[in-house]
DNA sequence: AATCCGTGGCG
DNA sequence: TCGCCAAGGAT
């Protein structure tokens, strides 16, 4: 049973594969590299992120020799910041404690930074041909619903039992395109919503189809909250510079840049805004504000305002963080999207 | 264990 | 408009 299981999508999955560049290679730097940005991603969205950093940094010595905001500069737009500061601190550490090559089996993998039980199984299997599964939010989803398990997803300790349930199921002999069957299947026929059973190559023994419950599966019991956060931007300008700040941690967009920032719980009217600014700072000198730009994150509902200022006498900056940038300058920052949003439609 | 961390797409 | 989800990991 186990067998004809993995052999029916292993079969399925040579026939209808993507061509996808990170599955024309064994070279782990490469697929290391392609999980880290598929993280939480999809593939349409990685890809081009993938092309421009193989292009960039062709082996782990040239990203592990790049400076940081470099890197965070090329992972804009991407998200999840911390991927791209792990990136390269993991590099770091494949160079110099071990001569530039990546270990080689799930539990050393396990120890790189931004390395979890996915990605180290994904690249020990995948360039190692380790028989390690992969459980991802696919392989929750496929299995899931072939063997109606109800067990909520969101639990922590669930884990454990896909990952045993997977080990039964992944063969010695083929453990990487059984892991990237069960991963192409879920992304590509058993999908999230409205899945496409008829093109499935194991719809005939999954329990969530014969009982029409494919909608139910897998369960998911914890909801996200939303909180809303009303930002006002106060663009500091001197001469053809604005001055900027880098984002520190423990919040969004860490180590990218932003300007000085007046955050509330609630929204402010124009009057509030001016009377705060006018506090804040004296002598101060409002020149433009902007329509409020709205930005959805996962768990956060962000209404931003960015208002334009001098001061009227003196140029000096009160924030020792702050510093004034040329356009120029600017552009090679690592920015935030919703930043670089206000500043292109700024610049027309 | 529960929460946080982005952006984009979909129904 | 809204909730959910995506080749998860760190704390």
């Amino acid at each position: 049973m186990t067998e004809s299981f993995s052999n029916l999508i292993i079969n399925w999955y040579q026939n209808h594969k993507r061509d996808l560049p990170w599955r024309n290679t064994s070279d782990p730097y490469k697929i290391w590299l392609s999980e880290i940005i598929l993280q939480q991603t999809r593939v349409i969205q990685g890809l081009p992120y993938y092309e421009k950093f193989i292009a960039k940094y062709p082996n782990v010595f040239d990203l592990a020799n790049a400076p940081e905001d470099e890197v965070m500069r090329l992972w804009q737009g991407l998200g999840y910041y911390s991927r791209a500061r792990n990136l390269h601190a993991c590099a770091k550490m494949v160079v110099e404690q071990f001569d530039g090559k990546f270990p080689n089996t799930y539990s050393e993998l396990l120890k790189l930074k931004g390395v979890g039980k996915y990605t180290a199984a994904a690249i020990a299997s995948f360039a190692f041909g380790e028989a390690t599964p992969v459980v991802d939010g696919n392989v929750f989803r496929v299995l899931a619903r072939y063997f109606n398990i109800t067990d909520d997803i969101a639990q922590p300790k669930t884990f454990k039992k896909f990952f045993e349930v997977s080990e039964d199921l992944i063969p010695e002999k083929h453990p990487a395109d059984y892991n990237q069957a069960m991963m192409e299947l879920g992304a590509t026929v058993c999908s999230p919503k409205s899945p496409n059973c008829s093109e499935c190559p194991i719809a005939e023994g999954c329990e969530a189809r014969i009982n029409n419950i494919q909608a139910e599966l897998p369960v998911k019991k914890k909801k996200i909250k939303v909180k809303r956060r009303y930002l006002y931007y106060l663009i500091w300008q001197n001469e053809n510079k604005i001055a900027m700040k880098k984002r520190g941690p423990q919040d969004i967009w860490q180590g990218l840049f932003d300007f000085e920032l007046i955050e509330t719980e609630k929204a402010l009217d124009m009057n509030d805004i001016i009377s705060k600014i006018q506090n804040l700072h004296q002598d101060v000198q409002i020149i433009e504000i902007s329509d409020a730009y709205q930005h959805i994150l996962s768990h956060q509902k962000l209404e931003a305002v960015f208002i334009e200022l001098n001061k009227k006498t003196d140029n000096t900056l009160h924030d020792n963080d702050l510093v004034y940038y040329t356009q120029d300058e600017i552009e090679e920052l690592p920015k935030p999207r919703l930043i670089e949003n206000y500043l292109s439609s700024r610049n027309i």
